[in-house]
DNA sequence: ATAAATTAGTTAGTATAGCTAACTATATTT
DNA sequence: AAATATAGTTAGCTATACTAACTAATTTAT
């Protein structure tokens, strides 16, 4: 894959891409899965959590919606966010959907954590030169802007 | 988050880069997930296959830490790669070794299954503009250089 | 040459995380 | 008032992750 052009179809290069992009990602969160399991809190619990304390309360509904599983998935995994205090449920004016919150305590340990996550590679991104780091930069946010796409 | 800088030091804004390359690997694989549930073969086994389809036959325990997981959860995902009909286990000199290796069928659908998952990213990226695709492309390159440091 | 230690994989038991189907309770529509 | 729709939960299945404890084979040490 050292990148000769043999085409210049934007349509061939677009599966290359996405394939790198796969293969990128799938490793990228592999890698830092290890640093999660430091806290103590599965995946599915600590990604959940990161909506509320970053996007705010929400029912059920919408947090199942946010993180692309179904009701009773996140109902569980609700369960699970509660039992470890990370997040409570309220009543709403319509007694049929709950509101869920993140605790102090939720809110704190996902800070903790994302930074712990994170600083492995920070640390790696640091080795690379200034213009790289600004590029890569842009690049997320296009990577960002594309995913709202798909 | 709409990231105004206070600081310019990059080791700051490599915590903020790094914070955003994770949070779109996780919606990126969430995402390309739903259409890996059309093989009706689980993200682990899929992710396993794929060593032994690119990376050719290997052992169990070779094959957990290209996975990142301990021997008995490679053991039981081998097992449902067998019972599947996607890998086999072989007999080695050293009998306490297997050697574990891809069927034609597990080969095929491999590659039936990371050509559906990828065309729907593909598509994504054709809906931006050719300099934008051509500095995604750059991204994916300069990501997997950031893995290897990890 | 045997005993001890190491290595490879499996089995057992537990927890999380995903699904569908079926249920309860509340709200809305007819 | 009855029918329908909506929000969540419960039940039951499967996959995936872990540690601890086991078996079998190989290697090392005595």
């Amino acid at each position: 894959m050292t990148e000769s052009k043999r085409k210049n179809k934007p349509a061939q290069d677009a599966v290359g891409i996405a394939n790198r992009l796969h293969s990128a990602a799938i490793h990228l969160l592999r890698r830092l899965r290890v640093r999660d399991l430091a806290s103590g809190i599965g995946p599915a619990q600590l990604s959940a959590l990161s909506v509320l304390v970053f996007g705010g309360p929400r029912s059920l509904g919408e947090l199942a919606e946010a993180e692309q599983v179904r009701p009773p998935t996140m109902s569980r995994i609700v369960g699970g966010m509660e039992r470890a205090g990370l997040a409570r449920r309220r009543t709403t004016e319509d007694k049929r959907r709950i509101r869920l919150e993140a605790t102090a305590k939720g809110t704190k340990i996902l800070h903790e954590g994302r930074k712990r996550r994170v600083e492995s590679l920070a640390l790696a991104l640091e080795s690379l030169t200034e213009p790289e780091i600004k590029r890569l930069s842009e690049l997320a946010e296009l990577l960002e802007q594309v995913l709202s796409k798909l």
